[in-house]
DNA sequence: ATCACGAATATCGTTGACAACTTTCAGTCC
DNA sequence: GGACTGAAAGTTGTCAACGATATTCGTGAT
């Protein structure tokens, strides 16, 4: 009767902290993730850990091998390719969907990025322009109302989490990357679902050609 | 030594059993399926079986509510059409990704399902079709090589497995898309990724035609 | 008759212990 | 010294029992 403690659910909320561990790379990639050793850190049961071990796997952030346990997923640049190649394909699906039934709500916040988006990239506030980023892609997602396009780039998204991020990091990417965010922006609010299209496709590969001169 | 028993892994050889017999429809949507029912049926302990609906529920194949256990998931003809959008856009882009790189054993293999697909069609072998249109299916993924669009593919047939199945054995459902399957390879065998990504979208934009024309 | 309440049941979530598997390492033989 | 053997440690996989949560059903009051 104290706290109510609506569902603590365990595992769930594991789940949750192991996946913001490995993505603020507080685990290495390869490094071996030991049950025994998660339960004690995160004072949870084994089993719990188990579970959560099983999600992420299923998510794509770590590897099980059977019998000898579960270690961090190490994404190579070619696999970072493949995932913005995939990606490209199904944003581009969303952003179709997103610009042939656009409400008047979600224009007004779309209009509304796009003028945070310029100021971001004016003051050169990187972070900021991330988060922006980051809240575009959702509200498009979102607008799509594509149930199964949105799970798959969720799963997408939380894989490469950590190469997005350092890319938004590298000089002068953002003052490009503008521009095509913008571009995108325009097309959904002129309702013209192949030009969202084209613009989101020329966005990612853009991304690709980054990720590609890396290494 | 006598039997070598190549690791038994109890929980992966129930999460197949039970894909399967969601699958063959043995539990119908939105049944559920009762953890101490499942360890009794396929004699194993409640911990597999978990581990087993942790897996199933990952791949969309149930859903598991908090506390309130787990059921087979109904899927939609919305949703179905909506499986269907998202694979347009991958097979689409594995389509092109095998056109560019074929190999001549590759090439061998989809000259021998041509024949075999056009075979199966004239005899109006539906059981038949079916297997190779599978098959094709899986040799176009493979030699694509890319492994993230061939994951999230794999998982989304599981989906949409029955959905799929019934649609195989609509009357003149198999004179109608046979050819589309047999354009979809000589596009291959042409190396013309362009026309590889337009065949497969027009199969595919059939499928979804006969899905909303089903309900 | 209907609704509210509470006990009883059904089912899931968690725990700790045990079994099986893998890896490591010391000892032995060549 | 190097390769093989086998024991020991480390780790995961499985199990049965316990505790927590949701659902059902009967009882009584309005």
């Amino acid at each position: 009767m104290t706290t109510i403690e609506q569902g603590a659910d365990v595992s769930a909320d594991l789940t949750h902290q192991l996946r913001e561990a490995i993505q603020d790379a507080e685990f290495a990639p390869h490094q071996r993730l030991i049950e025994a050793d998660l339960s004690e850190r995160f004072g949870a049961s084994r089993a719990s850990v188990r579970t959560a071990l099983l999600n992420l796997a299923n998510e794509g952030l770590i590897e099980r091998l059977p019998n000898r346990g579960a270690r961090v997923r190490a994404i190579t640049v070619a696999e970072a390719v493949e995932i913005v190649e995939v990606r490209m394909e199904l944003e581009s699906l969303v952003a179709r969907k997103t610009a042939q039934s656009l409400t008047a709500e979600d224009a007004a916040v779309l209009r509304e990025l796009r003028g945070g988006i310029l100021d971001a990239m004016h003051e050169g506030s990187l972070i900021q322009y991330s988060r922006l980023n980051q809240q575009l892609d959702r509200v498009i997602w979102d607008a799509s109302g594509h149930a199964t396009a949105i799970g798959l780039l969720e799963r997408l998204r939380a894989q490469s989490a950590r190469h997005q991020f350092r890319l938004s990091f590298l000089p002068g990417r953002a003052t490009l990357s503008a521009p095509e965010h913008v571009a995108i922006i325009d097309a959904i609010l002129a309702r013209d679902p192949e030009a969202a299209d084209h613009a989101t496709r020329v966005h990612l590969a853009g991304i690709i050609a980054v990720l590609r001169s890396q290494e």
